[in-house]
DNA sequence: GGCATTTTCCAAAGCGCTTTGGCCGCCATC
DNA sequence: GATGGCGGCCAAAGCGCTTTGGAAAATGCC
């Protein structure tokens, strides 16, 4: 069933249906009526495809995959890309995920994506420090925003939280409790948000006059599994550190167990700050003991997101759209005084 | 820059450019070689909307991504999309996502999808014993694959794992260790996977005429959480369990606080078996202690579903997809003699 | 050299929708 | 009663590509 069959089997002419359905105004609301009621009945959907190559416009917005072996397919991302398909499924609108492969070589498949119209914007996470795609992006004139934030890269539209306030005040949470030997277990430096970790919490620690004990500072991919070795490495030390930030809930899983491991109790021997996105699957109040966490729920991030590129479809300058959120410090259980 | 203006600077019609570029065998090898070369130079891409409309084709398959609050965006949905994107980025070929919120309400999505011919084909993922996705799709006449199966639904495509002998194989290797209060920890038995593992585990404890303890088996969504929960319940129970079988390595986590938090030692006070579906985040091997694991990649599975895709988009008939996976048995420290 | 093929290219007709420009009839206005 | 304006509809021209049905040029065969 097309446009042109319902057409005739109304007696009207497609323009008149395409523009019933579509809410113009110049059509009277009786026929409207009977037109969208034959289009309940029959069953008809325009086609995508077409109506896409004559308006223009695509009714998807793009977000890319990282399917490489050695990368991580967070949950990070996914909780985030739950977020943004919120938001878009209220606008009917499809995300199409473009999968890559490449490590570092992932352009292509952004310029593939924007120059064959296949989405109207795109989206994209975790930049590091300075981005390639940000400049492939701009270059072919594609819409698009970032969740999180590149350095000396301005004109773009982004949404990031405050990682450096946040940890700036983990930090200084730990130091008022006493603590002066605390280590960081952080993403990659490369990215934003990381190298924002780190300067919150290096500057906390400077406002007290503390060098930072280079080897109390970890980066690695943020999984159970680094987690736990940076931890155990760390706890080789001696002295070892009393408290500990640490970047993702997923790493803080690894650490808690490596503390554990080493016969140490969390919130006594040990005192532990995470960041924590806010995962269904992974309740910072249900551990044992509870974790004290700096919280930024990535899905709302994401369903922020969507709204601001709808918003800039809608023709809002991206230049305009730049939010920066707090992120809450939670305390609970896993943090005490340092132990004497 | 479009075909036209392509061939315009060509000096050749757009036909030729178009057969020239699609590998069509009416252009002259040198002709050809001038068109790809100037398709190169001018960036020149089809514009994927004007292609798929005038062939049919869409050049996109499609996936739900359930987004409500209450329902697990689980790791294993992105893990098992990973590795469709895998297979489906060598063919340029992209992922349709679409964002579903509702429970139940779900079919209205995959309608949506389908009639609007958004995509060539859908890739359904954990189906229910009884699947109303299935009816609606066959339906419609949109090809799909499930990963997983249904129960009295036949004549569609499908890859699943065998869960059942897997289940059956871990819980007769714990009463070969002397177990026999062997509880089980399920994803939601409307699920057919966690179905089938409920069926191996009651079959293996048939064989040795051992009546399961029926509140020795929960269900819940595959979370951390509720993970700790039940085996916290499972622990007060007299005499407690002195193993466990867990669907998911998520659950597990959880349970292995439960067992810390019990005071009791896993692999020795308690044994427990988890379904491993591979995540790159969490290893069975370097936890503490290692895990016992029933194995697959649900990565690997993802990668072959999207090759299966591809097979009946080439003509395959869905009647002869059919490919049930051996499940491993891994055997690592979570599990041992039961205690005397 | 004449004929039938084969090679190489092109014009034009779609694909299913939106949108521009116009037409027709009806009412209000003077 | 003529004029203008407006509500309600339609014909036809695109959107940018693929594909059918030739046509012209090059080639093979005797």
């Amino acid at each position: 069933m097309k446009l042109k069959d319902l057409a005739d089997t109304l007696g009207l002419s497609p323009t008149t249906v395409s523009r019933a359905l579509n809410g113009y105004p110049e059509v009277n609301e009786e026929t409207r009526w009977r037109v969208v009621e034959a289009a309940r009945r029959y069953h008809y959907r325009p086609n995508a495809s077409a109506r896409r190559l004559a308006t223009g416009r695509v009714g998807a917005i793009g977000a890319v995959l990282h399917t490489h072996r050695n990368q991580l397919i967070d949950p990070h991302y996914v909780e985030f890309l739950a977020g943004v398909g919120e938001r878009l499924s209220e606008d009917e609108i499809d995300i199409v995920l473009s999968p890559t492969k490449a490590g570092g070589e992932e352009t292509p498949s952004y310029r593939r994506i924007a120059t064959g119209k296949r989405v109207d914007a795109i989206i994209l996470s975790s930049p590091p420090v300075e981005d390639e795609r940000v400049r492939v992006l701009t270059g072919l004139g594609m819409p698009f925003i970032l969740h999180g934030r590149t350095v000396n890269q301005p004109g773009h539209a982004w949404l990031d939280i405050d990682n450096e306030r946040a940890f700036h005040q983990a930090t200084k949470y730990l130091l008022d409790l006493g603590h002066t030997r605390i280590g960081l277990i952080n993403g990659f430096k490369s990215y934003t948000y990381a190298s924002h970790r780190e300067r919150g919490y290096r500057a906390a620690l400077a406002e007290r006059g503390i060098k930072p004990d280079e080897r109390l500072a970890g980066e690695a991919l943020m999984t159970d599994d680094n987690g736990y070795r940076l931890m155990e490495q760390f706890l080789t030390l001696s002295p070892r550190p009393t408290a500990i930030l640490v970047s993702s809930m997923m790493m803080a899983l690894g650490c808690f167990r490596a503390v554990r491991a080493a016969g140490l109790e969390l919130g006594k021997d040990v005192s532990m700050v995470a960041h924590d996105d806010v995962f269904p699957f992974l309740n910072a109040d249900r551990m044992y003991p509870t974790m004290t966490t700096t919280r930024s729920s990535i899905r709302a991030a994401g369903t922020r997101v969507a709204e601001l590129v709808l918003e800039m479809l809608r023709g809002r300058d991206p230049e305009t759209i730049h939010e920066l959120w707090p992120v809450d410090l939670v305390i609970r259980g896993s943090t005490g005084p340092v132990p004497s």
